[in-house]
DNA sequence: GCAAAATAATTGACAATGCATCAGTTGTAA
DNA sequence: TTACAACTGATGCATTGTCAATTATTTTGC
């Protein structure tokens, strides 16, 4: 039990994490998504522009967690479905600002009622408070490992000199 | 805020959770898996196999949320890779069992200590009971979408007590 | 026992993804 | 100003993942 080289993965928060976000995508995703020709990763940029219209990408790939890159082609299609807009922003010139398009918030409309019902099915038999704990926590655990000094760009620079040949 | 067709994201479990899991499983996989050669989804079939060792390829898809067609390939590489070996089950021909190798198994062991470390800190300033609620939680969460009556076809069936907390 | 259905794993074709990189734009400091 | 760094988005390329068969084996119903 408490040896440290087994790993009880019914007691792994990263382990519970994962299988819960897996299903329930799988679930919203095959039964009310698939339908509509929406994959979860579309899903979720629509939702985000729902709930906070005329996004850079860039700002939408930190929202969905999903790479700037794949988010780039993601927006391309979500484009040639009519779904959403991409123009370029006022402010600057090298955003771009993507919002829904009409077509886009009636199929958001439709979808998020039936989103907050796979979230009610996931939910039941969970008291009101110990939800409430459960969200607080997870929004904790996420500003945690958000402000984690990122050993990436930290300790992996390049000396001086190499910096000036790049 | 009770306006039926918006979403508040910051209020709706689905993407709490799925934050949660995409920048654990990003920061622990650039940091501690990607200099093994290890992706996120290696480490899961790897570190099931650590708790449980021979396990079929269908199981591990089941444990690790993982495609049956994705695992297969997923294993191969495993294979090619010295981590794992696959071998015909003894107690029936179609199936295959799954097993770590030795050198898989002292990378896992090395690896363990380093996951508990990101839970660690990701679960810092969660007071112990909470940790307790959010854990139990999730596990019921996961238990209400397992057994929820699969419009696809043929539907699951579970024990009685199962049933009842759904 | 035997045909039919179910199960386990695999494969082919195709789509999606991520990394590295590039191009264009904006910010900054000498 | 001007050069340089940082930012934003897009793309080439290789890897990886998914869906729909396909093969092989086992179980089930008659």
């Amino acid at each position: 039990m408490g040896n440290p080289f087994k790993l009880d993965l019914g007691d792994y928060l990263p382990y519970l994490v994962n299988r819960v976000g897996a299903i329930i995508a799988e679930q919203f995703g095959e039964e009310a998504l698939a339908p509509h020709g929406l994959s979860i990763a579309m899903w979720r940029v629509m939702v985000v522009l729902a709930s906070e219209a005329n996004q850079r990408q860039i700002d939408l790939a930190a929202l969905t967690s999903i790479d700037a890159s794949t988010l780039s082609r993601l927006v391309t299609r979500l484009v040639r479905m009519g779904l959403v807009t991409r123009t370029r922003s006022a402010r600057s010139n090298r955003e771009v600002a993507v919002k829904l398009s009409a077509k886009g918030r009636a199929l958001v409309v439709r979808l998020i009622p039936i989103a907050r019902e796979y979230e009610a099915a996931a939910i039941a038999g969970v008291p009101a408070e110990e939800l409430a704990v459960v969200k607080r926590c997870l929004r904790l655990i996420y500003g945690n490992m958000k402000s984690r000094p990122a050993p990436k760009s930290g300790s992996q620079q390049l000396p001086p000199h190499d910096r000036l040949l790049a």
